[in-house]
RNA sequence: GGUCGCAUAGCUCAGUUGGUUAGAGCGUUCGAUUCACAUUCGAAAGGUCCCUGGUUCGAAUCCAGGUGCGACCACCA
């Protein structure tokens, strides 16, 4: 044996553990799995999943070698709109945006692209020793994945649990699609409040209003007042006239309005704000609702001013579209700075524009009542501090989700659309090969040339949320009933086809499999995407199977440096984990992970924790090399019986409560200045003989062998192994 | 504005259901070393466990309030 440890073995190792068939489930009726929350197809690892690989693996492990039958399935996500995002980068550096691509091909070359790149966390999973089984692999869009997630949908809408409403939705004009609440940050920005003129028609003065979006003048349909505000009752019922135009629009009274905001006079305007939005809805005497916000729609989809602004203000950019209100009303001298939250694209980071769009949205309700009763049963338990608080309050304030996005990097809605003689009512909204946004009737449509079933599927142009208006039916192929028949062309949320993930791994598996392994029994995952993802797994997984998905949550925190920052590429301490391992070795990084960890709470970790953790590799090596030439008689030491016994039970209880992090910091300590400190150095003494002490170094290296998998095998073929196919991996945990 | 969390050694953090002298890694100081390992060993220094009050025989741990920090959520123009 050498004087020190070398890790570069490791990846031997590895083949013989993956060649033995440990990674596949046994036939002992007690099961044990964890599905793996899928990486982006398309990115290398960072830190975060060598966190999550270590965690599981050590679950995964343990479990193993407890004589259950363990399944740990490995999968990735496409990932939709983050791909595409990262593709359509990739795309700029060309020139090329995905207006130069018809549906098709840009679907199929962004496939080209994930499939590049997706060899790549795969092995480095493996690099870090994940002991996963392989051969169950699943990618969110192999065809098994998409029907069943199709017919989820189906489901949902046989049970009146879908529906498409025309709604204000966050919409990013630069990438192009619509996302759900969860998916818009806010970012606090400082803007100019501008106060406006509106003439009274009867000229007897002006009411001022204040925004911070004068842009959207265009697009007002009233000034509402607080119908308690003395300064304004008198007014209410008059009409003004919008300045830049000659419409008139009334003076209404709404009980919303800020007496003291602004000048407590509020221009509304449907189509761009939720709150003008909420107060023409309430307004039904007064306003159609859906009438009012297309005709009075001032914005696109495409992030310019259309037609309704007037032909001065059409196609110019929100923001040019500001500058000139600005400069013609002479508003720049009555501005005042002003700090508030702005919605901007978790993506691309640009301000998000509410528009009203026809999107299709899942009740969420009927979905979350039976999770907060899981939970209240404890059918399902979040290990993690004060986060089941945090889903609760998520499920019991969810929206309706919009699960329809306008790109094409995903599942496509099995929806069809029949538009024949709906000509004069449909109508249709897209963007063409220039970037030029068409909205109107079909019947115009075809009168400028264009051939919508063309441009539906993708023959011609990628188009943004197709039609409204038309009765619509759910199935996955195209109806055979006669009729025009237009495939919705949105695509799935992402999170849509990720949250049936543990349902749909084990359905479309192997034969028995989700009998045998559902509900599953841990899901361990970043903190970060517990409303994202571990809710709508639960909602779904609930809904498709009435059982949880998973009956533990395991949540990590965010992995820090060393100086408890977060990483970033702008501060520069970002730290790729495959580097580590080639530096010290997947022991080493894995067990500095996880060591001191606790469910919930963030983690910082330093070279100098990971060197140090690489100093332990090389003490369980040295230690097995002087057991190997040690030779000592003496009778049992009973002390030493009875601290092994103890060192067992503790590690073992330990992880059978999923204390991952106290084990490992706990087991550090026992083999370091217990086996080693003290009971070598009594050896030595010729206080113990050479069996009692290989028989508890052989307990230590199964016990240390979850956390650091590649030194305790080495070390058990260096000494116990008696032929090839004898491992550490499949050897039976110690028992007390 | 709402919700949740954190505050323990110089730094980064553990501390399971309240129970003897409060722990680890890294760092610091002193010493050792042909004897498994200098990726080592022995020893030491270093803490009013944020503050105040309460419950208890007993509180780092439970409760209330305060201070500081952080995360997430939030349509007020």
């Amino acid at each position: 044996m050498d004087k020190a440890y070398n890790h570069t073995t490791e990846s031997e190792l590895y083949k013989r553990w993956e060649n033995s068939g440990a990674f596949t489930p046994n036939d002992s009726k007690k099961a044990f799995s964890i599905i793996m929350p899928p990486p982006n197809a398309n990115d290398p690892l960072h830190v975060g999943h060598a966190m999550f690989i270590a965690i599981e693996d050590i679950l995964v492990r343990f479990h193993r070698m407890k004589g259950e039958s363990v399944e740990w399935l490995p999968g990735t996500d496409h990932a939709g709109i983050e791909t595409q995002f990262v593709y359509e980068k990739k795309l700029a550096k060309d020139n090329k945006s995905r207006f130069d691509f018809d549906r098709e091909t840009l679907y199929k070359n962004i496939w080209d692209y994930v499939e590049m790149n997706s060899g790549v966390a795969m092995t480095q999973m493996k690099r870090l020793g994940a002991s996963a089984d392989w051969g169950r692999y699943k990618f969110t869009l192999d065809p098994a994945v998409v029907s069943f997630v199709c017919e989820t949908f189906q489901k949902l809408h046989n049970d009146k649990l879908v529906y498409r409403a025309e709604k204000l939705v966050n919409y990013c004009p630069h990438c192009g699609t619509a996302y759900s609440e969860l998916e818009v940050d806010h970012e606090e920005r400082t803007d100019k409040l501008y106060h406006i003129d509106y003439p009274l028609t009867d000229g007897t003065g002006v009411i001022t209003v204040a925004t911070t979006r004068p842009e959207t003048l265009f697009g007002d349909v009233a000034v509402a007042v607080n119908p308690t505000d003395k300064r304004y009752t008198a007014l209410i019922g008059k009409k003004v006239k919008l300045p830049l135009t000659n419409r008139e629009i009334e003076i209404i009274a709404d009980e919303g309005v800020d007496t003291a905001f602004g000048t407590g006079a509020v221009k509304i305007t449907p189509a761009h704000d939720p709150f003008d939005w909420s107060v023409v809805e309430k307004n039904k005497e007064k306003f159609d609702l859906l009438e009012t916000v297309n005709k009075h729609t001032v914005i696109g989809i495409n992030g310019k001013m259309t037609a309704n602004a007037g032909k001065d203000y059409e196609n110019l950019s929100v923001f040019k579209a500001r500058e000139k209100v600005v400069a013609e009303l002479d508003l720049e001298k009555n501005a005042k700075p002003h700090i508030h939250n702005v919605g901007i694209c978790y993506r691309c980071k640009r301000v998000i524009e509410p528009l009203p769009l026809p999107q299709f949205f899942v009740s969420v309700a009927p979905l979350t009542k039976p999770v907060l009763e899981a939970l209240d049963k404890k059918d399902v338990v979040i290990h993690g501090t004060g986060r089941e608080a945090i889903l609760r309050t998520w499920l019991t304030n969810l929206r309706d989700w919009n699960v329809s996005r306008q790109i094409v990097w995903g599942i496509r809605m099995p929806v069809w659309h029949n538009v024949e003689g709906h000509e004069t009512e449909v109508s249709v909204n897209f963007i063409d090969a220039k970037g030029k946004q068409h909205k109107g009737l079909l019947r115009d449509l075809y009168a400028e040339g264009f051939d919508l079933e063309a441009i539906a599927t993708g023959l011609q142009q990628i188009i943004v949320p197709i039609v409204s208006n038309v009765p619509f039916v759910v199935q996955t192929e195209k109806p055979s009933e006669e009729g025009t028949w237009i495939q919705e062309t949105d695509t799935f949320d992402t999170w849509f086809s990720s949250g049936q993930w543990p349902v749909v791994t084990l359905k479309t598996g192997n034969a028995g499999d989700f009998e045998k392994f559902y509900p599953t029994s841990v899901m361990e995952t970043a903190y970060e995407i517990l409303p994202f993802w571990v809710m709508r797994m639960l909602m779904l997984g609930m809904y498709l199977t009435g059982n949880v998905p998973f009956k533990d949550v395991y949540l990590h925190g965010l992995v820090r440096d060393g100086q408890g920052r977060k990483m970033s590429k702008s501060v520069g301490n970002v730290v790729n984990p495959i580097d580590l391992v080639e530096k010290y070795g997947a022991d080493a990084l894995r067990m500095a992970l996880v060591m001191g960890s606790t469910p919930g709470q963030d983690k910082s970790v330093g070279e100098p924790t990971i060197k140090g953790m690489r100093n332990l590799s090389n003490k369980i090596w040295n230690a097995t090399r002087f057991l190997k030439e040690f030779s000592g008689e003496q009778p049992e030491n009973a002390e030493l019986k009875t601290w092994t016994l103890k060192v067992v039970r503790q590690t073992t209880e330990h992880l059978d409560k999923l204390r991952v992090g106290q084990a490992s910091e706990y087991l550090y300590g026992e083999f370091w200045h217990g086996y080693c400190d003290k009971w070598i150095e009594e050896a030595k003494k010729g206080s113990v003989g050479t069996s009692q002490m290989e028989e508890v170094l052989l307990v230590f290296l199964k016990l240390l062998h979850p956390f650091m998998p590649f030194v305790t095998e080495r070390c058990y073929q260096e000494i116990f192994s008696q032929k090839e196919s004898d491992l550490l991996i499949t050897a039976a945990w110690p028992t007390v």
